[in-house]
DNA sequence: TTGAAAGCGCTACCAT
DNA sequence: ATGGTAGCGCTTTCAA
């Protein structure tokens, strides 16, 4: 069996409340017995009993982590930079992948609740506001990370989805393209939404325009999807030049499908994606892609949930950061 | 505040055993107050506290995993599956990165066990192995996945690396290759071993052989290194024209030196990866590469772990999977 | 069937 | 400075 307090307190002689004192170092307790408590505890391999802690009122030190879909490149960086945050401030991480699913979502919540975690981050797209109630009324902290949630008052991180667009549009525009086309997901994330508002924008502003025909959105197969959607893009007549991915994971698909068209990228097409995640590095050409911080914005959120940060932010309820644009070598002037 | 136990007997007007009773499905109570407590739970929006019921004996519901780096992304795949399974029987996940840092493994080992998690899997190498006593002690079941500790007797669950290695040294040597070299991260590690060894015994099976001189080791870092070392490699007199790289990471590393030096893969150079991860299959060009079945493993691991499987495994320690080549465009014959 | 009550391991308050 | 003790929310005997 484990030791307990018990077990510590008789063998050190003390009552359980002297342990207690020492495990959490609050109170007074002489130097002296304060050794002994510790070296018995030693001696027994102690370990104290988060659980029995965290029923006494305490903190469960436990967030959880909401992505739909943790082998995706990008939410596994994500969850890499909430994980480390976390750690070093004593908290661990519990993964739920949701895949998109409400249903998902709502077992995860109820899961999360029921283990009394102390926060929870978001960084799935939540249809349902109503499913996070249990946290509000709760007063458990929420913090969305790279996704919003309009008229939810939670603290949000994200990157500037319109400013990347537009840094995506731009790029594009200077190259030379006119006939432009894009690959979106689940087009009503506000992220989704914000992307093609910039893209589109920086589209017209130079006079050009977007008609909706050229945009297409997808399923939960990004990959697969993207070439598909990119392949029926490329097929129809008077077929755009350049396309904007709204994820990398999208963008890859564009490139295959291209391969498999027989175009080259970027002479034939040009291919911005965005994320900057590893994939982005490796691709078939090198993909350019509008970058997101995803280290600093998984660090800021965990800091924003937990407290520490929110003297500085001071009330602030949006996190903005900035996306930058990183030139690889799939977008290049058309022919 | 949370509704409790106390709360819903309360207000449905019995006793806090009769409310516990209909939580768990137990005991025997008469329909009728059964339905009025259902009603008044869902009134109540009552959810019962892990943390209470753990602490009476019940188990908590999460495993914890061990990883390096739950952004590479073949862990974040065996991440992924390691979550799914357990969510379906019910347990929650968390997810330790433990950077190959004793230390950090220490320190993770220590809070899985202060938060009494029901069981760990491991993905990481561990040094030493006092380290997981708490956990043998504690009868805490313990499963290792794509990593292995002889000595220890713990449930594991592996890819045949040694015949992993040799499918890659025979792939390879049907191509015409005989200039070979192998780069591997930590050569401690059993599964680098094994997969050198099988490599080499492949090489030399054919009459070939395979010079320790030819095989580079590196630390963390692994495309960073790779592409460091595979340079190296590749600027000796007398140069591979194949690499067999023990992970995709350094495959890609290898390939990014080959572009640096200005060989074109595979015309110049072939390189095989391991793991098929998602990276292999956007690379530049796309990676030949030792396929692990990570799904599977993933699933395994938890139903070994959790015990569901073990009636039929039926004392086997080990669970040894076949890997199976993936021919993409980075092998070809040499010049 | 139903409920009273004894813990589970710990924290915090109150005496001493 | 030290220890006794009342909970925390739940499970589980054991009586009734």
């Amino acid at each position: 069996m484990k030791a307990t307090i018990y077990d510590v307190a008789r063998e050190a002689g003390v009552s359980i409340a002297a342990v207690s004192q020492v495990i959490n170092g609050k109170g007074k307790i002489s130097e002296e017995r304060r050794q002994e408590i510790i070296r018995v505890m030693e001696m027994l391999h102690y370990q104290p009993s988060r659980i029995a802690s965290a029923l006494t009122g305490k903190k469960t030190y436990t967030i959880g982590l909401l992505v739909p879909d943790i082998s995706n490149p990008f939410f596994a960086e994500i969850a890499r930079a909430v994980e480390e945050q976390g750690h070093q401030l004593g908290y661990s991480l519990i993964i739920c992948s949701t895949e998109n699913k409400d249903e998902r979502v709502e077992r995860y919540i109820s899961l999360l609740q029921q283990k009394s975690v102390d926060g929870i981050i978001i960084g799935t797209g939540i249809d349902n506001k109503k499913m996070l109630k249990p946290f509000l009324d709760n007063e458990t902290p929420i913090a969305m990370i790279a996704r919003e949630m309009p008229g939810l008052d939670v603290k949000t991180v994200i990157v500037d989805d319109y400013v990347g667009g537009r840094m995506a549009a731009e790029h594009l525009l200077a190259l030379g393209h006119r006939r432009l086309a894009v690959l979106t997901e689940n087009p009503k994330l506000s992220s989704s939404k914000e992307r093609i508002r910039g893209f589109r924008e920086g589209v017209e502003l130079s006079g050009g325009e977007l008609p909706d025909s050229r945009i297409k959105a997808c399923g939960d197969e990004l990959v697969k999807e993207g070439k598909r959607l990119a392949a029926q893009l490329l097929q129809c007549e008077d077929p755009p030049t350049a396309i904007f991915c709204c994820n990398d994971l999208l963008a890859i698909g564009t490139l295959q499908a291209a391969k498999q068209l027989g175009m080259k990228v970027p002479s034939d097409l040009s291919v911005i994606g965005f994320d900057n995640t590893i994939l982005a590095s490796v691709t078939d050409p090198p993909l350019t892609t509008v970058a997101q911080p995803t280290e600093r914005m998984g660090r800021t959120a965990v800091d924003r949930l937990i407290g520490q940060l929110d003297k500085a932010y001071d009330g602030e309820l949006r996190t903005v950061m900035q996306p930058n644009l990183v030139v690889r070598s799939s977008t290049a002037a058309p022919l």
